[in-house]
DNA sequence: GTCATGCTTAGCCATTTGCCTAAGTATTGC
DNA sequence: GCAATACTTAGGCAAATGGCTAAGCATGAC
């Protein structure tokens, strides 16, 4: 059990962000330059560099610069960690009904073999 | 196609934090009072309440005050749109591996018929 | 009633975030 | 070479975040 895992923070933290998931969105479609990338959104060229920073540093997607053209792609395995940690809250959780159900069914027969 | 939805904005900035992920982890396992909660973190209570309250506004646990005691239980449905975004943008890079197998094949057969 | 308990509210503070403009650098096309 | 293109860097600014202390307010125990 990780007791703190700074790679969810980033994670998490990248995804939590509109401009950042439409910018996925848009690369699990396939890679795109920084331009192309750019084109739908109102916002100026150094705002958006910084979130495809921030998507970068949290390792959602790699990027290569050719000649004066950097393009982008995402990185599928990057997403593991974050469906692992809801994965592993879901199978908790799941457990916990399980005794539940054990427990419930322990009160029944309980009360089955009762006075 | 939601073109911003706000409810997965406060949902992946609630669990980005370390603290009230572990607030989940503690949760998953069964509902807590505020103070069971407060109690294996070295941080002031009102903190903790503020992240408790971030958690709460996200949807992802609730709270009821009998007398002057919180217990705060997690509401496992609000992990689901967070887990559908994810599953839609692995659908769709596989979607687009898919087309890619497509058109890879397509060129074969193209070569296969060529001079 | 009085006091301890268990949150809650109020307010302050440092840092981070997300956005901007302006100016700079490196390629590419003519 | 010279200009246009495609980012990049630098710096500023308002708002949000995450933490604190101090004081407040119900409830439960005695």
């Amino acid at each position: 059990m990780a007791k703190h895992d700074p790679a969810l923070d980033a994670l998490f933290q990248a995804l939590a962000d509109p401009t950042r998931r439409a910018l996925l969105e848009r690369l699990v479609r396939g890679p795109a330059t920084v331009g192309e990338l750019a084109g739908p959104f109102a916002m100026a060229l150094p705002s958006l560099m910084g979130h495809l920073k921030k998507l970068e540093t949290a390792g959602l997607i790699e990027s290569r610069k050719d000649g004066r053209v950097r393009t982008c792609a995402v990185v599928p395995a990057a997403f593991v960690p974050v469906q692992t940690w809801l994965d592993d809250q879901r199978a908790l959780w799941e457990g916990r009904l399980d005794r539940l159900d054990a427990y419930v069914a322990t009160l029944m027969e309980e009360r089955a073999d009762g006075p």
